[in-house]
DNA sequence: GTTAAATTGCCAAAATAATTTACAATGAAA
DNA sequence: TTTCATTGTAAATTATTTTGGCAATTTAAC
């Protein structure tokens, strides 16, 4: 624990982390429409940040910019992919073949960025099998060994809700690091699990808090 | 604008309303346990929060426990409902049917939940009129039309990314006042729309910055 | 060459936001 | 009555963001 902030030589706040992909994916795009350099005044104007909360978000990894010019971008993007870890491939497997997760195998924004779906897992093992391209469906009682035999670090769970928090104690005990949750649940893993939600239920529901106020002016 | 902070008579922190869907939620399943009073250290240790944040979250709002006892949870539930707004049902329309638009219209936990999508969008018509129940997909023309007629509120976005922009720009003269975006781009609106992003992508990527550590000790 | 303009990186200070601590007040239970 | 549990909130603390400033450096203009 107190190891991980030796390593990680500054205390980086965690919405810094957050906003770092966002930047990648802006440069990203930069660099796809032939645009070299950019400053932190042009960036903070497209993504409606302040330039000095980017350079200061930028501060906390080191000197990425040229002084009177700005940053060259695909320096600060191979940088930034580095420092977030997404310079590299990460293997996940997706537990849940229903709906949703069908949806989530057959999504193709994943593995452009680097992470790949290597197994799935549903306990209707037949049911599932066709169409699912060269990812054959397993049963889940084989997470366990599936994840450490191909060192899976990514665990995506797409089963439904009363299912969701089993799954997630059978990923952490398989070694995973990682869990992309879509289920809509409170979800309970060790402090050195990172875990993720996706939950456009609860993201509507603190919607229209702001928007209830609005509407009682009609 | 300042008007809007009269009527909610103190400032709520936006942290503090994205967490109240995560109370009604674990307060909603206590209740159909049969569970009716609940501490705030109980319901603390359930998800992960301390007991003081609970209470000082809650009394932004009002006063809703007793001490000595705790909180009755069905009054508690069904004052955050009121606060929240999720005492009544809102409707949203979809945005494009591609696999992504069809498992957003097929998924069941938004209108038990009072989001019920009337109507849905995308330019091929055609092609997708089968399959989707009682609701007949509309060309994009009528978004504006659609939206005002049947009075929705809420727009969800599922176009390819390069549309996204526009279908959001679309939305807004439309005179819709929340938007669930799932396109992975960083979205522009004006300030008085709510605009809430779902973005695996992004989540995967700030998840490895803290993945890539302990991998470095291998 | 020289000067002017642009821009980073950084610091320090101030402002704002969020969390935690501590405890008086109150209600329930023994 | 007394003890115990628990809320609500003020105050303290911690975290985060914003701001203003400026030396250093680079580019562009003259």
């Amino acid at each position: 624990m107190q190891n991980n902030k030796t390593i990680t030589q500054v205390e980086v706040p965690e919405v810094v982390v957050q906003r770092l992909p966002i930047y990648v994916r802006i440069l990203s795009q930069l660099l796809e429409s032939h645009i070299e350099i950019i400053s932190s005044h042009q960036l903070g104007e497209l993504l409606q940040i302040t330039p000095a909360q980017i350079r200061k978000d930028l501060s906390y990894f080191g000197r990425f910019g040229k002084q009177g010019r700005g940053y060259n971008i695909q320096f600060l993007l191979d940088e930034l992919r580095q420092i977030l870890g997404i310079d590299r491939a990460w293997k996940a497997c997706l537990i849940g073949l229903g709906r949703l997760g069908r949806a989530i195998i057959n999504y193709p924004g994943f593995s452009p960025e680097g992470f790949e779906i290597v197994s799935a897992f549903d306990n209707n093992v037949a049911q599932y099998n066709s169409n699912l391209g060269t990812i054959t469906v397993q049963s889940m009682d084989e997470i366990a060994h599936t994840v450490k035999e191909k060192n899976i670090s990514i665990g995506i769970v797409a089963v439904p809700s009363n299912q969701a928090q089993s799954v997630i104690d059978t990923l952490v005990e398989s070694g995973i690091t990682g869990i992309l949750n879509y289920a809509p649940i409170a979800p309970f893993a060790p402090k050195h699990i990172v875990m993720r939600n996706i939950d456009p239920v609860l993201s509507l529901q603190s919607m229209t808090f702001y928007m209830k106020e609005n509407d009682e002016i009609n």
